[in-house]
DNA sequence: CAGTGGTCTAGACCACCCC
DNA sequence: GGGTGGTCTAGACCACTGA
């Protein structure tokens, strides 16, 4: 008689919590709702705060929740589509253009990323990095770096903002080719942190691209979205033989 | 004197923790190497195991660590990068094809996810969903699981993975002319957790696929990848000189 | 079996937001 | 000031791995 009914598999009170919780949000509130406090959620679920967020943090990372400090916790709207397409954005000023440019700065070769300096291979002497937001529905959405070399991009007019401007229009004019870019999880800096209205650690979304000109490495950009309102959308990167047809 | 000297901002311990273990790991180990266990390392920094594990959270979430229960911590490798251009993988059983099909089964319209069925907008009757396996180095590194309206599909033969198979030959067949793509992160589910050989919740990146055909949609797939482990990479999507020119 | 990471608790204090 | 989420503690027990 010493069998053993079914395999009982435990689920953790927290994973059990965020699927309660989800199901809750489906059914029972709309967006931009504020939820009860978590002291409260807590003690009305029978478990410690501690577990609460557990469940909490992770309805954060799919994006179904929001929580502000000071203010509370809310449900999310749906991630937003965000376009990263090869073209958009390449033209700082263009109308529509979701960037902004803040700023330029000149750097060694020693003071690059590790792993920018391993893109850009061949590259000595100074190196551009300019540095843009973007901005989508009023949120800042993602910052991003863009590396080139100063010996490929001339002589850029202009201080701070103007002259990342300048740097772009120089990129845009060797007329890139190609582009390689990879998407992988990171963790916002410090430094970048606030600029997207996120505490240091927020998930985000590194976006890194090599832009190509006749086969050589030309700039090397970096971005970093936010993963908890973002949806990284790619046009339609099969649709070439659509266009050419 | 009661001038306050600078403006103290306390950094989270965890923070700080973090950056000191993270060149530690730069500095005092090598990949594979196992760190020492979490009472250790807490006692050594004089924080609670709480505090540790929440800057262990941080590295592993960086890719910087693996952790195994039971087993111990220790230092990841670099990401691998993933390759998710396009026709990657479209051809079941090509040489060096890194998707396993597992199986097949026929859904009901009903019985799909939301946003699959958002996806597939016009679609009625029953639909295949194909699930696949993709394996990398030895490790497993996706899962997928692919629609594809039973009414396009003709009538694969066999059951369970030669069914699948018979899918994804048919949407070949069909030469799909587009794709739209997107990325976001969420959470392994229970069911894909044992498979990728992860705990349910940890982090994964979720690429979502729309095969086109002459405008319409023919097949959509939704794949999780480990982010820890994974880097996507987009090949060439690039044609910038198609607009700009 | 001993050792590891994973879960959970009950409590405290802090930083921040808004009134 | 009062309320929110964010950080931190010290402890306990559990699930899993591998010798």
């Amino acid at each position: 008689m010493g069998t053993t009914p079914v395999e009982t598999v435990p689920e953790p009170k927290y994973w059990h919590l965020k699927t309660v919780l989800s199901e809750a949000l489906d059914s029972e509130f709309a967006v931009g709702q504020v939820l009860p406090n978590e002291r409260e959620l807590a003690a009305r679920y029978g478990v410690a705060r501690a577990t609460l967020r557990q469940a909490l943090e992770q309805l954060e990372l799919e994006g179904r929740l929001h929580r502000r400090r000071g203010v509370g916790t809310t449900v999310a709207p749906p991630r937003m589509g965000v376009d990263v397409a090869p073209e958009a954005g390449a033209r700082p000023g263009a109308p529509g253009d979701a960037w902004r440019t803040e700023g330029c700065a000149l750097l060694a070769p020693g003071a690059l990323p590790a792993a920018v300096a391993r893109l850009l291979d061949g590259a000595e002497g100074p190196v551009h990095a300019v540095r843009r937001l973007r901005t989508e529905l009023g949120q800042p959405v993602a910052t991003e770096v863009l590396y080139m070399p100063a010996a490929l991009a001339g002589e850029p007019a202009g201080t701070g903002a103007a002259r990342g401007s300048a740097v772009l229009r120089a990129l845009h004019r060797l007329g890139p080719d190609g582009q390689d870019r990879s998407v992988e999880l990171g963790s916002v800096p410090a430094e970048d942190a606030r600029r997207l209205d996120r505490l240091p650690g927020a998930p985000v979304l590194v976006v890194t691209t090599r832009y190509l000109a006749r086969g050589a490495t030309v700039a090397v950009s970096a971005a970093t979205y936010r993963a908890d309102t973002c949806r990284l959308t790619f046009g339609d990167c099969g649709a070439m033989d659509l266009l050419a047809g």
